[in-house]
DNA sequence: TCCTAAGCGAGACGGTACGTCTTGTCTTCCA
DNA sequence: TGGAAGACAAGACGTACCGTCTCGCTTAGGA
């Protein structure tokens, strides 16, 4: 059992691989970038893409990766849906990364892998605070579901606009807008 | 002006070409149907189709193209957001069409025109209903955002999940959900 | 049996789809003609084209039609291949759809119909000048392509070329070149 | 300076496709032959194809590409048109090559090559022998095309017809019928 | 320090879908 | 009601990507 040591090239490989989408994604939108694009920007083999990520998407997704461990580490039992301040303030600070995976630009698998993320994450959130022995009003599935549809909402638009937002400022809006309807599902 | 009468026979071709469409998404999701697909099923030549339709796209979105007179239609002075309930139940009697064109298997391009008409449809309701003279809390583009994801989000969910509920109940929760961030906003 | 009188629209027709094929061949080549370059030249409808001939090929082919009766008409006893002359004389006075039909421009199909029919014309000739009972150095068949090979290329280079060469001058030099080989392949 | 070395199934895909092509015009005639009948016979990629070739015109030129070379090579300062003994016997031990380039069902735009190729090869070697300080009685190239259009004449001819003639003998036919002619030309 | 396995670039390859083009037939409308 | 207009099915074209693969070169790491 020889534990050989990861080859160092491998990190920086990828490393390029994710900047390249990302510049790419930037100049024309997730959807119109092709492995060519990448590879070529990242000036890396055809192969070596494929040796690492199986297509598109998966380097996309691996750049954001640990983004769900962070989240989750922001829960607040005392505070409903506390992660989306985390998610905000995250944002950002990198500010690009956040509009290739949440902006216009950015494409409809993406989208989809990171609406099931914050479903996910929602969804536990609410779980637990559903009032035992009471039936609430509105599925919570659905429920669920317009909380993450609202927030990638404002989520996208604050990044696509230059606003001069804080994060802070749209999260509260965030909250403002869609809490009152929340509490009232969960009979508070 | 020789004003000729229209062939018959193109109906009768984009018809076809229509319910093609639909019935491919519902099997395998709108990306995956190729127009080789759509001119199999409707049984009509390449050339057929993209002497109708420039492509995928510009099909399906003809066959929505006059939803959206319909729903200005259904604007209402004294009601905010009453579209919503006109929506709901045009949907409810078309199901196959509304989860082609809004459910999990639409795609990305097709979502991204219908927000482009809603988002229209909610910025000039809420116009008309800001407060002269008032300076809003939050931006009216953050706030129609929020309203056309929120929306666009139950929507999708009431109809992928054969659910029991009604269109005038799931109307009900988006509004319950929604009107009281909204009020607020604008102030009332 | 009401022996109809042929409709005068018919032969108009036809000229006019004869006058198109010419002028559109002398343009882009015979074989980039397109069907829909002629009837948009003609002013016709497709199915109109279709009802007259059966195809690109026919159309050009019925603009000779005439043509072998013309040079048979002009075969001569005493001379061999007497037809060439009568045939340089007769382009001379259509250039235009001579080059259509023998020139560089025009196409392979036609330049076969053409070469089967001086083929049938040539054998015929010599075949009648084959002295009897005597075995011809060279198979008959070989002779023909040959003489049929050089005037055809004779034919076209001349069209190509506007040279001052008149039909007689030209004529003359085909004879010139040809007729020593062929006298001498027919013991003469 | 990096001369990468040639990957070594260029080659053989590019071997693989020619032979496909001569395959299928013998099979069908030239014109008939569509890109997908060549690359399925040669089991190769629709797009493999196209990095090759531009189109069939070019895989079949590019088949014969080095012929011009070969006949080239065996000019003779004392005796006039030596390559078409050459060409016969070429053409002789590569009978399917001969009849797909030349034959019948060759293709117009390969016979123009083809002519292309020999008006070149032949007025070279005409113009060579123009007797300095003499009016030709007939131009040039008007006897270029005459030799060339029976040569290009008499080798379909040998090509498509099953004949027991060798190469030699059909080239002796040819220089017998058209040599005198075209010595007389030159003046000798 | 050498040597060997791996990482890597280059790019050929088989596939599949695209949107365009042309052909010859067939249906509809109009005079 | 007969003929012109043009809608149509069929299918080839050349282009663009994809994901797999083969090939040698270079280079890091363990011996």
């Amino acid at each position: 059992m020889t534990a050989t040591r990861p080859d160092r090239r491998v990190e920086r490989t990828q490393r390029t691989l994710h900047a390249a989408l990302i510049a790419e994604i930037l100049v024309k939108g997730y959807d119109a970038v092709t492995v060519q694009d990448i590879i070529d920007r990242a000036d890396v083999g055809r192969s070596t893409f494929y040796s690492h990520f199986a297509d598109k998407d998966a380097l996309l997704v691996s750049g954001i990766g640990n983004l769900r461990g962070f989240l989750a580490s922001h829960r607040d039992p005392d505070r409903s849906l506390a992660f989306t301040t985390a998610m905000f303030a995250h944002v950002e600070g990198h500010r690009d990364l956040g509009r290739a995976t949440f902006g216009r630009k950015s494409g409809a698998a993406v989208q989809e892998h990171m609406a099931r993320m914050f479903t996910a994450l929602v969804k536990d959130d609410l779980a637990a605070r559903v009032p035992p022995r009471r039936a609430l009003p509105i599925p919570l599935d659905a429920l669920v579901e317009y909380v993450v549809g609202a927030f990638m909402a404002l989520l996208a638009w604050w990044l696509d606009h230059r606003t001069r937002l804080s994060a802070a400022a749209i999260d509260a809006h965030f909250r403002a807008l869609v809490m009152p309807g929340v509490e009232a599902a969960l009979g508070r």
